[in-house]
DNA sequence: AGCGTATGTGAACAATGTCTACTTGATTGG
DNA sequence: CCAATCAAGTAGACATTGTTCACATACGCT
């Protein structure tokens, strides 16, 4: 199921093989050389086409062609690889986000950037929920076993949504948009709004409703938002 | 696990036993007499317990009495016996909704009373999340399988939680706090913010905030979602 | 070179969803 | 009133999953 290409095969010790419709990895070297990444690659991939239920740990070890006994002296079990990849979920949803800020850049007009800021991560969060449902729900939607047992949650590199979202909101601050009163946890009311949205849409009782009209909907919750904080 | 009293034991045929700390069903009669309802009331405790994925097939069937197959002559697998219990839990949050929306009676202030009813839904929703984060997160979590196949979904009795939001809003909108432009489809922003709350705070990032401040954030998103559609 | 240890192998276990064949007994038509 | 029918539960089996324990191997350090 998973593309043949990609970021698997660590080294160059690696053949692909079919079996029972499943590309696996067979090697000619007794150790893998960098299963840890081979595995959350591999459930990063599930995550994708199914969500975070679909991050089946015996599935992930036949990919990189290793028993499924092998997983367990990377992760303590399938909770901690499934909060691995939930991990680089939430990098993908930071990297979209952060791509869909660079674009608007600061020109004379202060209050129009901050408001093109402000859009920029609603609407790149948003839009990353549309375009890689199954990330997206397994960045957020894991019960919270392990979560966050290791701060090298936010230490992944570049700032995090929430982080951005703070920058975002900092911005409207200065240019006089947002009033000094509602600025503290600002990011919460923020960030409610179009995480709700994408979850009624993704996994909610939205979840028929044409791609557009969400973000049609998004566009109109970013604006609210700017006129409820002002 | 599931507790002894409560609405299992349709018929009085019924003895308890334990049977590997589970307690289950022993009945006298060949039937069971109300089986489908017996599984959806055990599902609804194991959801509320542990969410949607504790909602496991075959030990409601255990908490029953019957073997496992049994399942199969009321629902077609593990999907539909979920989706029941999706079901029952969103029943449940309507419910919780309209509670609190009968506290507030319309007075000569028709706009406060519009608010007041805007409030009750919002908190309401956020109420019921909190008290019961499993059913909460069942009502809502649940992989768009086959849901709503079935139109008994609304059927159910009483108003669903979209509909009590409308409600509200065309009191808002009657009382003058809602614009003729912003009312189409208000629905969906509205629920968007405290929706996205819940779920952040339940399953999300903010799962480790305290009650007492979600809830206030929560008073928070009211209110601005009154400033910005009106 | 040789050894220790990280890493993967083998085999096994319990639990889950689900299937097919069978049994049972409540309901109902004659 | 009685037997046939057929829905509802039983019995047993199978594939898949997570997980554990004992064992093997070869990587890399001294």
């Amino acid at each position: 199921m998973l593309s043949t290409s990609g970021p698997f095969r660590g080294t160059l010790f690696f053949e692909q093989t079919m079996k029972k419709n499943v590309i696996i990895e067979k090697r000619k070297t007794f150790r893998h050389g960098d299963l840890r990444n081979a595995l959350i690659a591999a459930g990063l991939e599930m995550a994708r086409v199914g969500g975070p239920n679909a991050v089946i740990l015996r599935e992930a070890t036949r990919h990189a062609g290793v028993f499924p006994n092998a997983a367990y002296r990377h992760f303590a079990g399938q909770a901690e690889l499934l909060d691995a990849v939930r991990s680089a979920c939430l990098s993908r949803v930071a990297a979209a986000i952060e791509d869909e800020m660079k674009k608007c850049r600061p020109g004379r007009d202060s209050q129009a950037f901050a408001r093109k800021s402000l859009h920029a991560v609603g609407m790149g969060y948003l839009g990353f929920a549309m375009r890689e449902p199954g990330m997206f729900r397994t960045a957020f939607s894991v019960p919270p076993a392990i979560h966050e047992q290791n701060p090298a949650h936010t230490a992944s590199m570049g700032l995090n949504p929430f982080q951005l979202l703070s920058l975002a909101l900092d911005r409207m601050q200065e240019s006089g948009l947002l009033g000094k009163k509602n600025r503290k946890d600002a990011e919460y009311l923020a960030w409610s709004t179009v995480h709700g949205l994408a979850l009624l849409a993704l996994e909610g009782p939205l979840h028929k409703m044409p791609h557009e009209m969400v973000l049609a909907l998004g566009e109109r919750l970013v604006v609210m938002v700017e006129r409820g904080l002002s």
